[in-house]
DNA sequence: TCTGGAATTTACAGCGCTGGAATATCGCTG
DNA sequence: CAGCGATATTCCAGCGCTGTAAATTCCAGA
C-alpha cells in the first residue's frame, strides 16, 4: 500500500503540508529551491496523492460518467474511446455506466444514488422521457447525447438524423433505385432516432417523386444484427421486393447483407444497401458497406467540453447542437455500379 | 446540488449522525422505530450519501479498474460488459482504462499515479514484461488477464491457448483439410497469445502427421480486420495456397473472409476458416464463422472474484487459472460440407 | 423494585487533502 | 538601514463520513 501521505513528504522536506500540496498541484508561488527540495522528497518516498482526500477537500472528483445502453454495440464502444480521449485532454477520466437500454437502468443512472462520485454525466437515453430526465436528475451537470427527447434546460448534441437519412436515401435513388426499403427500426414503439431517420427517408422519396410504400418498412425484433437477418429475410420470403435498402445502423446493414446473401441476391447489383455509424466493421464486410459517418469525434469533444463548462459553473440555457455527418461510399452502394 | 449531508438528516430525525449512517449502511442494531424515523427524514430531504466522504473514512472506493488496449476491439467490449456485471454483483463498479497496447500506456496504468481511486485492478497487458509488472506496480491488488508473462506472485487467468489452437486446427484437419494456414499474428515480435496459438496449431498438424510449412504462417501488419485482408490477400496473390485457415481471432477471420471472397474463393468449400473469441459479429457474417469461444463470462467472474479476495486481504501466492473454451461450429468450417 | 447483560445510540477523533487568511521573508529604494 | 510592496510559506478549519469505545436504554428474571 502506498501509505505515504502529504504529511510525510512535508516532514521529510522540512516544509508545511500546504507547500507540498502547492508543489504537487503546480501552484506558481513556490520558490525554485523549495520546489526542488519537495520534489526530491516526493520522489524518494514515491508519494502519490490520494484522490479521495483531494476530492473531499475540493468537491471535485475529476471523473465524468458516460451512460448508454451497452458497450457491446460497436458504435458505443467507439464513442467511449473518443470520449475518453476528449475527457483526458480536459483533465477528466470516464466512468462507463451501462443501462441496458431499459427504463430501470436509465432511471438508476439519473438518480445517481450514491452521489459525489462523478462531477457530471454524459447520457444517451433510449427509453426515458424528457420529463423524467428533468424530474429525476440529481442536480449534477449533464449533457444529453443523441436524439431522445430532451428537456430544454439541458445541453444536448446529436446528428441531424433527418438530413442524414434524406441524404443517404437520395443517394440510392440517384443510383437509379426505385423501390427503396428501410430496415432496422424497432418493431414496437419507434425510438426517436428511428422515427427521425424514417422521416428523412420518406422526405427523400417524396423529393424525388416516389411514393412511399409502408410495406417497405421492415422492422427488426431485436437490436442486433441477427434481428435484421430475420426481419429482412422474412420480408423477402413474403415476396416483398426492393432494389435499395436504407438500414438504420451498420449492425442492421450487416444483418441485412447476410439475409440477402443467404438468398443469393447480389449486393449491390440487385439490392444496394447502406448503413449508419460507419463502424470499423462496415469496411471489411464483403461487400463493404456505404454508411453515414457522423463526426463522432466532434461529438465526443463538444459534448465533453459542454459538460466541463457546466461543471465549471456555466449556467446558461440548454444548448442544442448538431454535429456534421458525411456519406462514406463503399461497395454496397457505390456511385456507379 | 444535493447539498444534503448526514448531519442534516440527523438533525431532522433527531438522532446522531452515526445512527443515520447505521441506517444507511443497513447496520443491524437499529430499532425499527428509529430506522423508520430516519428513513422518513432521508426521503424527505432526498439525501444521497456522498461517496467520497465515505471512501475517505473507510479507505475503500468500491471501484476497480479494467485495463486493456482498446474497447473498440469487440472482444474487449464484450469483456467489459461481463466484468461490469460480475463486479456489480460483488458491490464494485468498473473504471475502464485503455492503454492503446503501448508500453507507455501500460506503464501509466501500472504506476497508477493518482492513488486511492480504485481498490484494485484487472489488467490485460500486451507489451509490458513480467518483470516490469512486478517492479512498477504500486502495491494495489491486481489480477492479470490473458497470456502475457506474469510474475509468479500475481493472480492470473487465461484460456488454454495451446489446447484451443490444437482443437480448432484438428477440426480443420478432420474435415479433410491438408494445407492448413495460420493468420492474424503480428508481423514483428509475436505476442504471447499468438505464439501459444501457433504452437497449438503446429502440434495439431504434427499429431495428424502433417508437416508444418512455415510459408503458411501469414502475419498481419495491424491488429485490425483490414490487416488480415491485406495479409491473407497478399499471400494468396503470391501463389500461396491453403484449404484451411486458422485465424488468431475473429477480427482476423473477418478480414481473411473478405480477402478470400474478393478473389472469388468459396468458403468453406475451397478454404475452410476459423476464428477465435466468438464475438457477436462472427455469427452474422456470410458465411458465419466457426470460432473458439472462451468462457469469457467465467473469466470475468473468476477474475473479479480473485481481485475482490485480494482487496479483502487474501495474501496467498499467485494463483494461475485456466478457463474453459469450446469450439462453436458455424458455416465457415462445419463438420461436413 | 432492583440488577445485570444485551441492545441501541452517541461522542469523538480522524481519513488526506485544500482554500483562504495570516504570517514570514525577500529584494529594493531612498 | 528603515520601510515598502511583492512573493513565499504556514496555520487553521474543515470537506462528509465511519470505526471505536463509551454511554444509555431496555428488559427479563430475581
Amino acid at each position: 500500500m502506498s501509505g505515504v501521505r502529504l504529511q510525510d513528504v512535508a516532514e521529510l522536506a522540512g516544509v508545511s503540508m500546504k507547500t507540498v500540496s502547492n508543489v504537487v498541484r503546480g501552484y506558481k508561488h513556490v520558490s525554485t529551491t523549495t520546489r526542488e527540495r519537495v520534489q526530491r522528497a516526493i520522489d524518494e518516498l514515491d508519494y502519490r496523492p490520494n484522490l479521495m482526500g483531494r476530492r473531499l477537500a475540493t468537491g471535485r472528483t475529476g471523473l465524468i460518467s458516460l451512460s448508454f445502453s451497452n458497450v457491446g454495440i460497436p458504435y458505443f464502444a467507439e464513442l467511449s474511446r473518443l470520449v475518453s480521449v476528449a475527457a483526458s485532454k480536459l483533465g477528466y477520466r470516464v466512468l462507463l455506466d451501462e443501462t441496458d437500454g431499459t427504463i430501470e437502468g436509465e432511471r438508476a443512472v439519473l438518480e445517481n444514488f450514491e452521489s459525489g462520485l462523478v462531477d457530471g454525466m454524459l447520457f444517451q437515453p433510449a427509453a426515458v422521457s424528457a420529463l423524467e430526465i428533468s424530474r429525476r436528475r440529481s442536480g449534477l451537470p449533464i449533457v444529453i447525447l443523441g436524439e431522445a427527447a430532451t428537456p430544454l434546460t439541458l445541453d444536448r448534441i446529436m446528428v441531424d438524423n433527418f438530413a442524414a437519412a434524406r441524404d443517404v436515401t437520395r443517394h440510392l435513388i440517384r443510383m437509379g433505385r426505385r423501390r427503396v426499403a428501410f430496415t432496422g427500426h424497432e418493431a414496437g414503439r419507434l425510438s426517436a432516432a428511428s422515427s427521425q431517420r424514417i422521416m428523412g427517408y420518406q422526405q427523400a422519396l417524396e423529393d424525388e417523386g416516389i411514393k412511399a410504400d409502408p410495406r417497405l418498412l421492415l422492422p427488426r425484433d431485436t437490436v442486433t444484427p441477427m434481428g435484421a437477418v430475420l426481419g429482412v429475410g422474412a420480408a423477402w420470403d413474403d415476396g416483398i421486393r426492393f432494389d435499395g435498402l436504407v438500414c438504420r445502423d451498420d449492425l442492421a446493414a450487416i444483418g441485412a447483407l447476410r439475409a440477402l446473401q443467404e438468398r443469393g441476391i447480389r449486393v449491390p447489383q440487385e439490392v444496394a444497401l447502406t448503413g449508419w455509424d460507419n463502424i470499423m466493421m462496415s469496411r471489411v464486410t464483403y461487400p463493404s458497406i456505404t454508411s453515414i459517418a457522423p463526426d463522432t469525434s466532434a461529438l465526443a469533444h463538444r459534448a465533453t467540453q459542454m459538460l466541463v463548462e457546466r461543471i465549471e459553473g456555466y449556467e446558461g440555457v440548454g444548448r442544442h447542437e448538431l454535429i456534421d455527418h458525411r456519406l462514406v461510399l463503399r461497395e454496397s452502394a457505390p456511385t456507379h455500379i
